[in-house]
DNA sequence: CATGAATGAGCCTTCATTCAT
DNA sequence: TATGAATGAAGGCTCATTCAT
């Protein structure tokens, strides 16, 4: 029994780590060639394994694409979230969240530009789960908009709105940064500083 | 001669309105499906005329994708830009343009649709284009936002960065608005107020 | 409006012979390499077309099959029906479907090989339509035989049993003679004759 | 040496039965599924054995297959055989191979499914081999015919080809039977007093 | 012996593009 | 100019087969 159970785990393991393997290529190669053109003969090229073997771990190619979307935003969350909870201070939340949603992306530049490609909606169903972990900061700077409007810190406004204003503004504001030379794109502090200290008087009572 | 050079511009006035109407075509299937469920079949069909026909006035797909969304773009402009001439008050230029472009935006629902689906970019190259658009407004409010620091009237931001903050966030308005049924949408002046209030007194010296 | 009939009449009859084209062709190729084995490529290739062209005329390749094989059946309904109708003796009844079946088959090896390849049948579907069409001509014997029971020139016999077994039968004749060089198969109708003598007598009152 | 026999032997005697479990998983699939979605994975999984192990027993698909149909056939011989060596008085000897070959597939249903769809034809290799056993039992009934023409019992009919729609007689009310519930279907052997006397009496002298 | 992960050839299907009419 | 039938490259997916463990 224990053998069966560690051999579980092992192969839940190699699994896990096969996945993540395939994953990391997928996002290479979508932010390299578009959601378009990325087809499952060059996921398979650049994660060094053959075609088939990629259905050995993925359904078919949308449900690859979209685990490896997920993926990058849960890994976004996290990272987000992490930041996010070492900050107590209420008049520092907007900021924490701006400043781990910057240096997220800074350090992640591959996975930034795949997620920012929109996977080709058609119609509906794949844009949507993507933008609903968009939505889902956005709802959460919405919650600390109001706290702070009911705190009388903040003005009423739309929170909302403003809210999404400042989630397209810091997509903004990464857009800009990574077509600057690395070594010339300046401290992510200072863009962080910058956007909570435009909307922070944007908003100001 | 003279016939000949009319029928020179009667023969361009047709290219010209058939080159529209296709044009228009395209962007109700991107806006609809998505570009990655734009097939030139699908385009043909909506322009009501056949696949052969559309390679008469564009040399492929892609060179008909890019002319659309650019076309799209120079409407955009020259809507923004005429509605930004009547204004000469420097204290309203930027409320202006958010103005012209959620105006603008909201009368064009399917052209905004169509030019927010990002063209699957095949790397770089067609993204470019679109990006480069973009870009023209992010200039000309960067030049509006210099000479109210130089006027003092605003602090000293990095205008650049700003700027395209501001149209990202006018884009996400946009976004917010189209999910709301068209009835409950509220007044376009209302978002106008809250953007520029926003990012005016962020600004402010 | 004359025209646009003409018109679609043309068009119409080179559809038809397109199709028939590649019916006759998906035949020849299942004949040979059952049903297995016939691949659009191999399908295409035979027709002389590309593979694509195959999706203009055809669905997919289901359809494909489907309609080639029933097609098969039909022309064989209506060559039997044909030469049935021309009998009106009640005691050649029998002898005229064993006679039609059996010519056509001679006159059509490759359609009868291509038909009595079975079509892989998943588990039910597909051959269901096949054994329907063979069940039309079990059960006209049936009613044949039913007649002359009542008449009093044959036995009280399980008429759909014996009905399926001339079917079979028939088709037992008809894989002997395919066996044999053209030349030494023997004249059809002492084929018909035999068969049509056991089976008569077998039944005889 | 002694050892090394009853090792060889022990050891054969394994693989014959290991044969025979997957053999028997082969004919549950066809069965069940038809041949086109018979795969490696389903006889393996259907076996209770892994994909690899098959290769270990067989050398292809092909021979798995071509030796699940012939080893059906070879059971339906033997049980044939054995009841037809209990009979003596040749006036039975069609009569108890008919019985046999009806008992055998009522009891046999899925080994008759099985044997009934058409290996799929590669152009000529594997549907020989079925149609070779077939023709076995075409050959026994041909001999015994003859034996009966040369007593004077029978009158002189192309025995070849009387012994083949004999054979395919009893298939037809096979499957005539097969269609019907198991509560429906009669006892069998009104079924083989049917065609023996049908057959009989076609070719009495 | 047994396993099952990995492979890759081959299949069906789509679609941008061409060209004879 | 306009058409639409024809093409064929390319993509997603399956599955018989192999091989390291």
């Amino acid at each position: 029994m224990e053998n069966s159970l560690r051999a579980r785990t092992k192969s839940d393991v190699v699994v896990e780590f096969r996945e993540a393997e395939i994953i990391d290529a997928v996002r290479r190669v979508i932010a390299r060639s578009g959601f378009r053109n990325t087809s499952m003969e060059k996921v398979a090229e650049e994660a060094g394994i053959s075609k088939g073997t990629l259905y050995l771990y993925f359904k078919n190619k949308e449900d690859l694409v979209r685990k490896a979307t997920e993926r990058g935003h849960a890994e976004m969350a996290r990272s987000i979230e992490k930041l996010a909870q070492a900050t107590i201070d209420p008049d520092d939340a907007i900021a924490t969240y701006v400043r781990a949603m910057l240096v997220f992306c800074d350090q992640n530049e591959i996975l930034f530009r795949a997620m920012d490609a929109r996977p080709d909606s058609d119609g509906e169903k794949s844009a949507t789960s993507v933008n609903r972990r968009i939505d889902h900061y956005v709802t959460i700077l919405e919650r600390i908009i109001d706290d702070r409007i009911q705190a009388g810190t903040y003005r009423k406004v739309h929170s909302r709105r403003v809210a999404r204003m400042i989630v397209e503004a810091v997509r903004g504001v990464v857009i800009e940064r990574l077509r600057e030379p690395v070594g010339q794109r300046g401290d992510v502090e200072n863009d962080v500083e910058m956007i909570v200290s435009v909307f922070g008087r944007g908003m100001s009572a």
